[in-house]
DNA sequence: GGCTTCACG
DNA sequence: ACGTACGTGAAGCCT
């Protein structure tokens, strides 16, 4: 006889919720303790009962349900907390993973499924144990061949119940059990009963008279309290019995017969226990399947082949020798001190028993060395795979050699597979892809190597970064082949990694001269200010301090504070612009922001950071923006002035290498023509297809005025609604932003969907499609998860429905960016040019171009920057040269 | 290291 | 009732 363990998922997990804290969390914040609660039930069930056969049902109570008769039943009890429901979707993932079956039915809650499978079972002649929190399910022992088992608290505490235990628990046979119930009402479903009758006199009255017709028959022979409460209240407890009667005929699709608990996915388990950080879980689910499963991360010391490190040229050219015959891909892994010069290189392939070899910087600069090396990361011989290979490449270049055969770069791959990690470290990913974790440091036995000493060390953790690549690269590059990210690696993110890193390498020039002139002004200007600004409060106080400036602003000068910070009240320029009025220190004071701001970060900060040749060298971030933008820091060269007149000046000091000129080219509303394309909105396509200025078309359609009729301040509004509208802006936002009251900006909001209707059902549809598959794509496959927006936060997951809506627009605008650069750069190699590509700011590039050359290279940019896409709108670039930034922007 | 502010697309 | 535009990086204050 075959033995079923059938489990209530909503009321485990219920209780699971409630018995443990919800301060157990995974590291990355999602509360797991109903999940673990449950799987714990689950797994403790499993082995003290040893079923053949386990099922999991669940409740699905929509569109209707019985109890809709009953307005009162569950009316008061408290909503379930979204920290619960959220973790049921995970129960049901740990379910899928161990091949348990979940049943859910439209209609029927999870006790009539499982009184439906329970008589399913016992029919067949096996045995059903019903495992709930809920005593609706005692009806059902009336089966001598089911049997429940009653969770009674917590997580632990059960109660196997057969008829004589439901007869002993409650005093009522299981076939009256649901009379009872009714009678006595169920405090838990907030179900009243009739007042007056709980559990004795229920049972007493129903064992008297067999059931409610005897009980209400005789109701006059009880005392007159108890006579007239179950006269009154007889209907409700005709009612009460309907919905306490279990339904025994759900459309249950399940062969029961061939559920078979213990045929688990092991792959899906070890990821998903691993990802809820159920370790003890998992070592306790291995003792029940046979203990085969694979293992969690561990710690490993990856460095079991031996390193050599190479003592001579020659020895390391008769290395790099073997090296290249074996043409394997090569695994580099490196090291580069501040300055970027590469200290060490090591490097191994399959199978990784063959040997690292580790090559130090005194052997880098040998002629032998360096061409054998060449070789190797030649494209048309091994090729290699590494971690961070601008920076490697730009090591490399600095010792004049080539590394164009690039395959795996493991953080570019992990960025594309998921730019919301933060940080790309080898041993993270390694961690995360392969489940090993790296012994770093002096674990290597002794003798193993002929090493000592702490540059050794970092010798043996260049070997070992080679290694992790060597592991990582294949599943990986899986990885990315699986998600069909095949081109958007290949031919846009791998062929930017070098461009980027001559880019960086090139730098740009810049005027110390005229930065230093700026600099000094502004540093007097500061001064001048910051004194008046001391006058006007009538004591000195640190003006960069917000919360001294608090003081000033809302306690001493009492002012109007506008809006709170986490701190106190904000002190930001569209603060200070509402209260201009009240005080003439306060356009003084915006006045000092806006100087100090240019002083501080671009006068001084550009200074800093100027190399001793006149050019600054940033760093391009190829794996930070989440959207599949780039960034820029040390310094960041994308947020240089423009805005503002005077800070505009700052472009002027950025200038070509003598006999250059600055070509700029920058796309026209890019992210515009990406929503027109996305949404398909015939009117806005329309507007491009026309060339016709975009703001003020969008204004004619949403004021209703002919093209030619639209004010300034129409335009102005439109282009505002434009640009809001691909960040997800509420009428709120527009109304801050345009100085007008939140209910006009619903009216503008309002007309712009009626004008543009294919935009706003292009943005729902993104919102729902995100929420199905959990991630936003472009259209070249670039992903961008968001599992915000299933958080239980309401704030949270509104701005995550932001984000959503974002994410689809700016990072095509960043894909068609990106290749127009891969694009650009090529052509300048096909064409041997001298000019060469020295910034890129989101949409616009920046050439140093020959005068020679000024008018193919326009041609040439403007043409790749068009060709970089085909849209249904078309793309348009404006393009301007000069001998400034300043002066090339048309 | 968090917070606030502000520069850009 | 609540909060309110996406994506970055840097400076400066403060704990």
């Amino acid at each position: 006889m075959a033995k079923h363990l059938l489990l209530d998922g909503n009321s485990l997990t219920y209780r699971a919720f409630f018995a443990l804290p919800t301060d157990m969390a995974t590291a990355s914040g999602q509360v797991t303790n109903a999940v673990f609660g449950f799987t714990s039930m689950l797994l403790n069930l499993v082995k003290d009962q040893n079923p053949d056969g386990v099922v999991v049902a669940f409740d699905r109570p929509e569109p209707t349900f019985r109890h809709e008769m009953l307005p009162e039943y569950k009316a008061q009890r408290d909503p379930t907390p979204d920290l619960l429901i959220e973790q049921f979707a995970i129960v049901r993932t740990v379910l899928d993973a161990l091949q348990v079956p979940t049943v859910d039915l439209v209609g029927f809650e999870a006790d009539d499924v499982l009184a439906t499978m329970a008589v399913q079972i016992a029919d067949n002649g096996d045995e059903a144990i019903i495992v709930t929190g809920d005593r609706d399910i005692y009806q059902m022992v009336k089966d001598p061949l089911i049997k429940v088992l009653y969770n009674k608290r917590g997580v632990s505490d059960y109660a196997l119940y057969d008829e004589a235990g439901i007869v002993e628990r409650t005093g009522v046979t299981p076939e009256l059990y649901p009379q009872y119930a009714a009678l006595r009402g169920d405090p838990s479903d907030n179900l009243p009963g009739v007042p007056g009758v709980g559990e004795k006199t229920a049972a007493k009255l129903i064992n008297a008279y067999g059931g409610l017709d005897g009980i209400f028959d005789h109701a006059d022979e009880q005392t007159p309290k108890l006579r007239q409460n179950l006269i009154e209240f007889e209907e409700r407890a005709r009612r009460n019995v309907d919905a306490m009667v279990l339904r025994t005929d759900a459309p249950v699709d399940l062969d029961l017969a061939s559920v078979r608990w213990g045929t688990i996915n092991a792959s899906d388990v070890r990821e998903l226990f691993e990802e809820l950080e159920f370790n003890s879980l998992y070592e306790r689910l291995g003792e029940l399947v046979g203990g085969d499963l694979p293992s969690m991360a561990s710690q490993e010391n990856i460095l079991e082949a031996e390193p050599t490190i190479a003592a001579s040229a020659d020895q390391c050219v008769e290395l790099l020798g073997g090296l290249i015959q074996s043409q394997l891909p090569v695994s580099i892994g490196w090291l580069a001190d501040d300055d970027g010069s590469l200290v060490a290189l090591a490097a191994v392939h399959e199978p990784e028993n063959a040997g690292v070899l580790v090559i130090e910087t005194q052997l880098l600069e040998d002629k032998k060395v360096q061409s054998a090396l060449e070789e190797v990361l030649n494209v048309d011989r091994n090729g290699f795979d590494t971690h961070d290979a601008k920076q490697l490449t730009r090591g490399l270049r600095q010792l004049g050699l080539k590394s164009d055969g690039l395959r795996v770069d493991t953080a570019i791959a992990g960025y594309l597979l998921d730019p919301s990690g933060g940080r790309y470290v080898l041993d993270e990913l390694l961690k995360k892809y392969c489940r090993t974790e790296i012994v770093r440091g002096d674990v290597v036995e002794a003798g193993q190597l002929d090493l000592a000493g702490s540059s050794d060390d970092q010798l043996l953790d260049v070997a070992r970064d080679a290694l992790a690549v060597n592991r990582l690269a294949p599943t990986m590059s899986n990885l990315i082949n699986e998600r069909s990210m095949v081109w958007l690696y290949e031919e846009l993110e791998r062929p930017l990694i070098s461009v980027l890193s001559r880019m960086e390498d090139a730098g740009v020039g810049v005027d110390v001269t005229e930065l230093t002139r700026m600099r000094d002004y502004l540093v007097g200007e500061v001064q001048r200010l910051e004194s008046s600004i001391h006058d006007l409060a009538g004591h000195d106080f640190n003006v960069n301090s917000t919360k001294q400036l608090r003081e000033v602003l809302f306690e001493e000068l009492g002012l109007t504070p506008q809006k709170k910070t986490k701190t106190g009240y904000s002190t930001d320029a569209a603060s200070l612009e509402k209260i201009r009025d009240q005080h003439e220190i306060v356009a003084v004071l915006l006045e000092y922001r806006e100087v100090e701001k240019l002083r501080s970060t671009y006068g001084q900060g550009l200074l800093d950071v100027t190399d001793s040749d006149g050019r600054i060298r940033a760093t391009f971030n190829q794996t930070v923006a989440r959207t599949g933008r780039l960034s820029s820091e040390d310094p960041n060269l994308h947020n240089i002035p423009v805005r503002t007149s005077l800070g505009r000046e700052f472009r002027k000091a950025f200038v070509p290498t003598e006999g250059f000129e600055l070509l700029v080219a920058d796309y026209n509303q890019i992210e515009l023509r990406v929503i027109a394309h996305l949404a398909e909105d015939p009117g806005l396509i329309g507007a491009f297809e026309a060339g016709v200025d975009i703001h003020n078309a969008t204004a004619a359609s949403i004021f209703g005025v002919d093209p030619d009729d639209v004010n300034v301040e129409q335009r102005s509004q439109a282009k505002m609604v434009s640009y809001g509208l691909a960040y997800g802006m509420e009428a709120y936002g527009l109304g801050q932003r345009l100085g007008i009251e939140t209910g006009e900006a619903a009216e503008i909001l309002k007309a712009y969907f009626v004008a543009f209707p294919a935009v706003k059902s292009f943005m729902d549809d993104v919102v729902a499609q995100t929420k199905e598959t959990g991630y936003t794509e472009t259209i070249f496959g670039r992903r961008r998860p968001i599992p915000e927006l299933l958080s239980s936060n309401f704030r949270v997951r509104q701005a995550a429905e932001r984000q959503a809506m974002n994410a689809p627009i700016q990072g095509l605008a960043a894909d068609i960016f990106k290749i127009a650069l891969v694009e650009i750069d090529r052509s300048l190699a096909d064409m041997k040019a001298q000019s060469r590509l020295v910034l890129q700011v989101h949409d616009e590039v920046i050439l140093e171009v020959h005068p020679d050359e000024r008018d193919v290279i326009k041609k040439m940019t403007i043409g790749n920057m068009k060709d970089a896409a085909e849209l249904r709108v078309p793309l348009e670039v404006n393009v301007a040269t000069g001998p400034s930034w300043a002066q090339a922007k048309a």
